[in-house]
DNA sequence: ATTATCTATAGATCTATAGATAATGC
DNA sequence: ATTATCTATAGATCTATAGATAATGC
């Protein structure tokens, strides 16, 4: 989970790592209800102590968020990958959406977790290898879901976390989040050949290859 | 257009007139590119005055912005109207889209725009009225579109604002506008029930009702 | 001794205002 | 005379650091 750390890095004392722990777990609950807007001042409170420690442990703002982002990630995408194990694709598909509404509907932090992997930020070199690897999952799993016949074939990966992102916004521009959920699902399905589609699908199923 | 007086307000100087053109035509160059983001001191000095004198014209920041925000408004549904009274509603919609798509790719304040309609901000009394008005003309044509079999029939106005403001999150993320586009029309008619439906449509057409 | 933590504050970044100065137009 | 504009700066809001102090663990 963690991968910043290249030195051997020697164990923590024990209270540095009640402290670290106390920390993230603090700054968890505030970026769950604040996202990226969460102030180091207020972590450190609900942590129980002072700015200089916070500081200790994560040396800018922005490390200690790529923790928060980098967790949700992991969680999310290693359950759209447990889904596409046990249920069949286009299941897989729809149970993950709507999972992923709900879950937006009521975590700021998740919402931006989505926006920052696409934008500007964790960009750092830091996570270049984590960056990597969820690209690739998700690479598999979207192009399973094509396969399957599930998914639109002219669809990269860019463009669906571009929708994932856009989902999260619908939602807190107050969009019910299953509706929401809905119509996007069925947007990402192959488009059917028929009257009032003048243009736009003409790539269609570009990209789909066997395994 | 300006909705914010009540007051006879005498008519502006030959001077002030011109200064405050300047001001808004210098503000909507950076809120295309930077939307909320633009600071008052750049516009100053992109406009060739001093900052107090855009405070003068404009109290606060958000009165400014609210300027620039209502105007694109204006344009936008305007055009939606005037697509509706020529096109078929599929056609229309379609159309809708799309130049929505383009327009949002390069104009950050255009994005905000429909972020502000929705959340929190724009909610002063100052347009509550322009507000009104402009729920009303969505709604109307919202309800054509559902009529004629265009979109389905349980979307709220909400909803559908909200979709349009994920439209414009899942571009700046990085998707293909005129994809992003295809997948949220889509994904907005009528949905056909078929196989791998198990729910999640029950309120299916709900608001459909004759003109 | 070494490693961690605290408090108080420097520094950066904005919005908004005050008070002195300049341009219009009756 | 009235109305508008300018510059310089107060005030608010954050992140991040410095330097003094306290807790661990060999």
């Amino acid at each position: 989970m963690v991968l910043t750390q290249s030195p051997p890095t020697r164990p923590l004392r024990a209270d540095a790592r009640r402290n670290r722990e106390a920390i993230i777990s603090a700054a968890d609950d505030l970026f769950r209800t604040q996202g990226m807007s969460l102030q180091m001042d207020e972590v450190a409170q609900r942590a129980g102590l002072g700015v200089g420690t916070v500081y200790r442990h994560f040396p800018t703002k922005e490390a200690l968020t790529v923790e928060l982002v980098t967790y949700r990630s992991e969680t999310v995408i290693t359950q759209a990958e447990d889904a596409l194990v046990t249920d069949a694709p286009a299941v897989a598909i729809r149970g993950f959406f709507h999972a992923m509404a709900r879950l937006m509907s009521e975590d700021v932090g998740l919402r931006e977790t989505f926006k920052m992997q696409s934008t500007a930020d964790l960009q750092g070199e830091s996570c270049a290898y984590f960056r990597q690897d969820l690209h690739e999952r998700k690479l598999a799993i979207m192009q399973r879901a094509q396969r399957a016949g599930a998914v639109r074939g002219d669809l990269g990966v860019e463009d669906f976390d571009a929708l994932m992102c856009g989902m999260g916004q619908a939602i807190v521009a107050g969009g019910r989040p299953e509706l929401i959920a809905d119509v996007i699902l069925e947007g990402l399905r192959v488009p059917l050949g028929d009257g009032a589609d003048s243009k736009g699908s003409d790539a269609r199923r570009a990209g789909v290859d066997g395994a």
